[in-house]
RNA sequence: CGGGGCGUGGCGCAGCUUGGUAGCGCGCAUCGUUCGGGACGAUGAGGUCGGAGGUUCAAAUCCUCUCGCCCCGACCA
């Protein structure tokens, strides 16, 4: 391909609006080009470089037997209406109506339409088990797009489903997808971890998403570098030191004016904020008031607060909705709430003689006893996991580090088949839903992910089995160098006759520009063809990633493009 | 949805406070010189100042409304 034809632009400088490096580079070298917000075109290069990710992930798709297909954007209303989610998906879902007046909807996942495709297509269970996967474009109208094309609301995605005569089924789909995830990352240039997940909205026993740390990452992770644990924050377990074991002391109400915060109350009573118990109030969306306690040096995670009261969504209380219940913001505490559910968490529980509100504004009181003082509905561990908190699993401090999910797997069940009736008869001769998985892959992050793992200063670095192209050929010396321009044009015209096009910078430009802009693109191998080159016996090849340059004959170097 | 910021030629920006002929750098076009690290000279094209309404003799500039984009938060398979 030759520069001066193809589409594309390099800008000199960073665009005003792009912040992470995979952003900024991406359009700076012509890429990708934003249309609206979170809404992108790939140019040629960046549409080259979504191809053979597509390609790495499909040859791995492939290889445990997941069959390709394609299933449609647009959806009717109804199939959503049947498993229940046209209701329970809010605004992120685009809903619009045909010319007959038909909701329609655009598809933000497919496993309605396998679910109806099994229920056409499966009658026996020697139909099972069966994977299927395919590339296409969802639409989620997220509230908020943010970093290029990290986050966006259109984008294609990979997306397997294994259906399962079990779970014991499912659970070979899923190892085989976990399996081909981690290889599909590797070849991919990403280091992506594995991380046990929440499985929110989408139901299911399992999930893991695969992360690749960057600290522009919206998902926090706990890791342990002692014993490799790693989970979701949203999930992950902490492991605090047992409180010390104290007889209960009788309650002692004290003044504490203007202490209305955990850090003032420390403060004022001279006490550690581990021996204070603080209350959070949440209102979910059944309208119900929940009011969470924690030790008051530790947060709660609402993640695993949602899942142990059973609640979708939360909202923060207003004051009157807690004094309703008989509560004082700021000098709160279960004690004589009621109209509210209460939830402690574990270590609050065992924790002896805490300083918690009076429920009187200026008042705390000493020595709460969880049950003796109040009784919780619910004891759960509610609490977010910090930095330095030991490991559920071996008890070394773990870390807290940012990642991008580039891919999640999911065992989802049989949510959507029972819903749609998506059955097979058995061995035993009697209906059983399949049992089915899915699996996820953002091609668009994946290659913004990329981009943030190779780069430096002068541009994008890529890995050879994603690069746009092999090569980027730089001649200099233009149309006065017939024989530069000679050997660049039998390069160039040998890998493209041999099916391994290469990029040639045939434009008029100066070397300056042209060097940089070849940095920039990224290509793994910058291969300079100059009458000093040739003077020295060939061209010069440049590797990329590392800066090694070296001077080939123009032989080896030929014989190297078109190799097969 | 809350908070903040920004919309001026393809890109990056100044001009707005204090209304009075729309500017700079890069890019682009033509010609000449140059040619291994974003060259130089000359000439030139290109802008409804996001949009609508208002104030005014006069609006990029002041006022109102509106659209779009970015960042933080909320939210999120």
């Amino acid at each position: 391909m030759r520069l001066s034809q193809l589409f594309f632009t390099t800008l000199r400088d960073d665009p005003a609006d792009a912040e992470m490096p995979s952003h900024r580079l991406l359009v700076r070298a012509g890429y990708v080009r934003q249309l609206g917000a979170g809404i992108y075109s790939l140019l040629p290069l960046g549409f080259r470089v979504a191809k053979r990710v597509e390609q790495v992930i499909r040859e791995e798709m492939d290889g445990i037997g997941c069959q390709e297909l394609e299933m449609p954007v647009v959806h009717p209303a109804d199939l959503w209406r049947e498993s229940g989610r046209y209701d329970s998906i809010g605004p992120e879902m685009a809903r619009f109506k045909d010319r007959a007046g038909r909701d329609m909807v655009l598809a933000m996942t497919h496993e309605e339409v396998v679910a109806d495709l099994l229920r056409d297509i499966v009658r026996s269970y020697r139909q099972l088990p069966l994977m299927v996967y395919h590339f296409q474009t969802k639409f989620r109208d997220e509230p908020r797009s943010r970093g290029g094309l990290i986050r966006v609301r259109e984008f294609v995605m990979k997306d397997s489903y294994s259906c399962d005569l079990d779970t014991a089924g499912l659970d070979v789909s899923y190892e085989k997808h976990y399996e081909a995830y981690s290889r599909i990352f590797e070849r991919l240039g990403l280091r992506a971890i594995a991380v046990a997940s929440d499985v929110g909205m989408m139901g299911g026993s399992a999930a893991h998403e695969f992360m690749v740390l960057n600290p522009a990452g919206e998902d926090e992770l706990v890791l342990c570098e002692a014993c490799g644990f790693s989970a979701n924050r949203q999930v992950a377990k902490a492991r605090v030191s047992e409180p010390p074991a104290e007889e209960s002391l009788p309650l002692e109400e004290v003044a504490t004016p203007g202490a209305a915060t955990i850090a003032d109350l420390a403060a004022f009573l001279e006490i550690s904020p581990e021996r204070t118990a603080k209350a959070i109030f949440l209102v979910d969306g059944t309208g119900r008031l929940v009011t969470a306690v924690v030790r008051g040096d530790m947060d709660v995670n609402e993640t695993k607060l949602a899942n142990t009261v059973k609640a979708t969504v939360f909202r923060p209380a207003q004051p009157e909705e807690i004094r309703a219940a008989g509560m004082w913001p700021g000098y709160a505490s279960p004690i004589g709430a009621h109209d509210t559910l209460v939830v402690v968490d574990e270590l609050v529980a065992r924790s002896s003689n805490l300083v918690a509100g009076a429920n009187r504004e200026g008042f705390h009181l000493r020595n709460v006893n969880a049950g003796r003082d109040y009784t919780p509905d619910v004891v759960a561990d509610i609490v977010a996991a910090r930095e330095g908190d030991g490991c559920p699993s071996c008890g070394a401090p773990v870390s807290i580090r940012n990642g991008i999910e580039v891919g999640n797997i999911f065992k989802l069940g049989t949510k959507y088949t029972q819903a749609l009736g998506a059955t097979y008869l058995g061995e035993d001769g009697n209906r059983h839903p399949i049992v089915m998985g899915s699996y996820g892959i953002g091609v668009g992050r994946a290659v913004a992910c990329i981009v943030e793992a190779h780069h430096d200063v002068k541009g994008i670095a890529w890995p050879e089995q994603v690069a746009p192209y092999a090569a980027h050929l730089v001649s200099i010396g233009g149309a006065r160098e017939p024989k530069v321009q000679a050997v660049a044009r039998r390069l160039h015209d040998a890998a493209a006759a041999a099916g391994r096009e290469v990029l040639w910078d045939d434009r008029d430009e100066s070397p300056g520009v042209k060097l940089t802009d070849a940095e920039l693109l990224g290509m793994p191998r910058i291969v300079t063809i100059s009458p000093r080159s040739l003077a020295a016996g060939g061209v010069e090849v440049t590797v990329r990633a590392t800066g090694d340059r070296s001077i080939e004959p123009v032989e080896a170097v030929e014989a190297w493009l078109t190799r097969s």
